[in-house]
RNA sequence: GGGCAAUUAGCUCAAUGGUAGAGCGACUCGUUUACACCGAGUAGGCCGUAGGUCCGAUUCCUACAUUGCCCACCA
């Protein structure tokens, strides 16, 4: 038989994943024993269903994929589930846009049972496409559990999680300031709000003549829905007024301000008096809940102002705060007018302004206590009271959950202590839509009292009417890793057997970028502390982000992307692979090289060649297998050496991929292929084989290096080291494990 | 304002309390049947700066500088 000059991955790569796909071996319950094996289990992240496969997945799947076949290899029921996200506010603004483009409708055109339709349609069309991208990198994902954040499963797993936090008592429903996207029209976390700085205006003005305090903002168009000033306690300048209210007239609108103490109040900044807007600011409402003051909402979902008469009416804040500079000068108020930087809010997804406004909205209350059942977690006892917070801190802090890199559970814990009530609802159509249904909605009909019914399928009846928000999206995604095995289970679970989510549940790691850490990571802690009483996950890997070669992320605006299906069209998927994970140290950011594709390339084509010699050698000596063990006259010293060498480095790959440290594990086998293997033995052994003594060992020894070297490096280069194999196989020179993938890894040497 | 990290060869990055490594690139030589997607070799680093601990520091500690990131939001 005879080997190509070159290994060529364009005729292999698709006939091989096609070989793992028939053999079933990617579902673990079709691996031989499975019951015997002990359950290693990894949740896909689920890239959005209409998005396109880039570097970042591919790095992202392709360190997964390689801890995922090393542990298959290391005899373990090794499970990976993949999965779609919908991605909620990013796929209906995406099938909006385009939907716009087409047919010149909007989602003020339909209904809203038929515009979610067809936002679905177009979501699960889109999934083909990244389905086959992630077939592409040769991931031995198991196809047979594929799941999808917004199907009919998902969905029972979201309602009964809804209900059961609501009947904990830990969602409510409440009039609160939240963060408002203007452009997207919804509301947004905390989380989803970047900042930008920008330069601004900071001007110094009095309300009126009559007012004693002067103030300083950066708003003065909200300083219409001003009910307090604040000063700090211990300001001598402001003593004698703390307490006095002030009736007076800003703007053409009638104010009534009481002056408070707070000491959250800086005396330094400003005039060390602040203005205190409870509805359009999110520190002033805390004040403003501490003093029991009243909201005054000047500014609707629009942007606009909806006080001031002429002056102020119907403006957009940005216009409306030059007509109060402009009132102010003209009145002779505007005492200073300076420049400063401001960070500027705005809307991850949308890049909308964010204005802070109260509205009635769904949260879940992160610091109020509950009764913890059936908990598996370390030192947080059956039936003790306790805090999601609380949970969050104490599963990583004792030790159940660990993240690495490390320094990122400082990070986490930081976020926590931060962390406020988590604000839920969106009002957007694509996504679950919150299972509450209300009876005499309207509020303000005065002495009919409204009903309230929560569950996972509508009441019986008349009159009721579903709440029109859906959930933000990582309300469902904080569920992935148990909503994708079974949970909840179904009351007709089959008894005595074990369920998936008994068998693969914790998962043993979680491996997404650091950028999602509170998103998600944080949320499943969440939603798996309560609903389960146990961990998602025992360890959390945190991967970093792929840039370009000037340092760059990878986005659509800079137009920078390289799409990953090029490099592996050009390469090889086990060249892209390997270049990848070589060098990327766990949280680290990797820069992106196509030279050091290129010179994976190389490698494989080494390992293909080393091959090809091993085999031309072996099959034309008439060489064959009796047992593996050596002659004991005529060892040499080169063949004891790479046999040391390939003990070392069978024992170095394995503990690094233990820990991993895949980065590591690749330089350790890519170094003992290359300059121990091909450079050192294989030389040697051109002479030990034409000396009939040493022949018989020497050819024993390549075979047995060869063989190893092709399962260490199968979970990195999983195309080349399987068709390897195969053709060994073809050679007879393997007499078992007809396929690799599902071979054992090598015993370390003692 | 608070915190985290990085600083090592021309570039991208590892490792490490005891003479510094890889990939890519550069240079020289070499086409003898595994591979030119190659081989043999060479050059290239006071391991950011200054202190400290230690027999010994690139590694541990402190300060500083520069860069990047996260959080807070001084209104």
């Amino acid at each position: 038989m005879e080997l190509d000059k070159a290994y060529n991955h364009e005729t292999v790569e698709d006939r091989i994943y096609k070989m793992w796909m028939d053999s079933g071996y990617f579902n673990p319950d079709k691996l031989p024993e499975a019951d015997k094996r002990e359950p290693f289990t990894i949740s896909l992240p689920p890239p959005n269903v209409t998005g396109v496969l880039h570097m970042g997945h591919a790095f992202e799947d392709t360190i997964q994929d390689t801890v995922i076949r090393y542990q298959r290899m290391k005899g373990k029921r090794a499970l990976w589930v993949p999965g779609t996200d919908h991605a909620a506010i990013a796929t209906q603004a995406k099938f909006e846009k385009e939907h716009y483009k087409k047919q010149g409708k909007s989602r003020h055109d339909y209904s809203r049972q038929d515009f979610f339709e067809m936002i679905q349609e177009f979501a699960l069309a889109n999934q083909k496409g990244i389905l086959s991208q992630l077939h592409k990198l040769g991931l031995s994902l198991d196809w047979s559990r594929l799941a999808f954040t917004l199907d009919k499963d998902r969905e029972l797993a979201v309602r009964t999680a809804f209900k059961q936090m609501y009947e904990a008592g830990l969602i409510y429903r409440a009039h609160r300031v939240v963060n408002w996207d203007v452009k997207g029209q919804t509301t947004v976390s905390d989380d989803e709000i970047e900042y930008e700085e920008t330069k601004t205006k900071l001007y110094t003005f009095r309300y009126s003549q009559d007012f004693p305090i002067p103030i300083s903002t950066t708003r003065p168009e909200t300083k219409v829905g001003d009910t307090a000033v604040a000063v700090h306690p211990e300001d001598s300048r402001y003593q004698k007024f703390i307490g006095r209210e002030f009736d007076l007239e800003f703007c053409n609108v009638p104010l009534h301000i009481k002056v408070i103490a707070d000491k959250e109040v800086d005396p330094a900044f400003g005039t060390g008096a602040l203005g205190v807007t409870p509805a359009h600011s999110m520190i002033d409402y805390e004040i403003a809940l501490r003093h029991n003051l009243p909201l005054k909402p000047v500014i609707n979902e629009f942007g606009k102002m909806t006080v001031g008469g002429a002056l102020l009416e119907g403006k957009k804040t940005a216009e409306a705060r030059l007509a109060v500079a402009g009132w102010l000068k003209n009145n002779n108020l505007l005492e200073k007018e300076e420049d400063t930087t401001q960070n500027l809010s705005r809307a991850q997804r949308t890049g909308g302004v964010i204005e802070p406004l109260p509205k009635l909205q769904w949260f879940i209350n992160v610091n109020s206590k509950f009764e913890i059942r059936n908990s598996k977690l370390k030192s947080i006892k059956d039936g003790e009271k306790i805090t999601l917070k609380d949970v969050m801190k104490r599963v990583v802090q004792n030790g159940q959950i660990k993240i690495m890199p490390e320094r990122f559970e400082k990070i986490y814990f930081h976020w926590i202590d931060n962390l406020r009530d988590w604000c839920i609802s969106r009002q957007i159509i694509y996504g679950h839509q919150i299972p509450v249904w209300y009876k005499n909605a309207g509020e303000a009909t005065g002495n009919r009292q409204q009903e309230i019914y929560c569950d996972t399928n509508p009441p019986k009846g008349e009159g009721w009417q579903q709440d029109t928000d859906t959930l933000d999206t990582w309300f469902s995604s904080g569920l992935w890793t148990f909503s994708t095995l079974g949970w909840p289970p179904s009351a007709k679970a089959s008894e005595g057997k074990l369920n998936d989510l008994q068998i693969y549940h914790p998962t043993s790691v979680m491996m997404p970028g650091y950028e999602i850490l509170f998103f998600w990571v944080a949320r499943m802690i969440l939603m798996s502390g309560f609903l389960l009483g146990d961990i998602p996950f025992r360890q959390v890997y945190l991967h970093g982000i792929v840039r370009d070669k000037q340092g760059r992320k990878f986005s659509k605006s800079l137009n920078n992307g390289i799409d990953p299906l090029e490099m592996t069209g050009k390469y090889g998927t086990d060249a892209l692979r390997f270049a990848l994970v070589f060098g990327a140290a766990p949280g680290n950011d990797v820069i992106f090289d196509e030279q050091k594709v290129k010179g994976m390339k190389h490698f494989g084509n080494k390992l293909w060649n080393i091959s090809r010699f091993v085999l031309t050698n072996l099959e034309n000596s008439k060489f064959e297998i009796r047992n593996s063990k050596l002659e004991a006259k005529g060892i040499t010293d080169a063949d004891k050496d790479i046999l040391a060498k390939l003990g070392a480095a069978i024992t170095n790959v394995t503990k690094n991929l233990d820990n991993f440290q895949l980065h590591e594990a690749a330089q350790e086998i890519y170094q003992f292929v290359w300059r121990e293997f091909a450079d050192v033995y294989l030389e040697a052994s051109k002479e030990q084989m034409k000396d009939k003594v040493l022949a018989e060992n020497t050819k024993k020894l390549l075979l047995h290096i060869l063989i190893n070297s092709i399962k260490l490096l199968h979970p990195f280069m999983p195309f080349i080291t399987e068709e390897l194999w195969q053709k060994l196989h073809e050679a007879k020179l393997l007499s078992k494990d007809s396929i690799l993938m599902v071979s054992d890894w090598p015993k370390e040497h003692k």
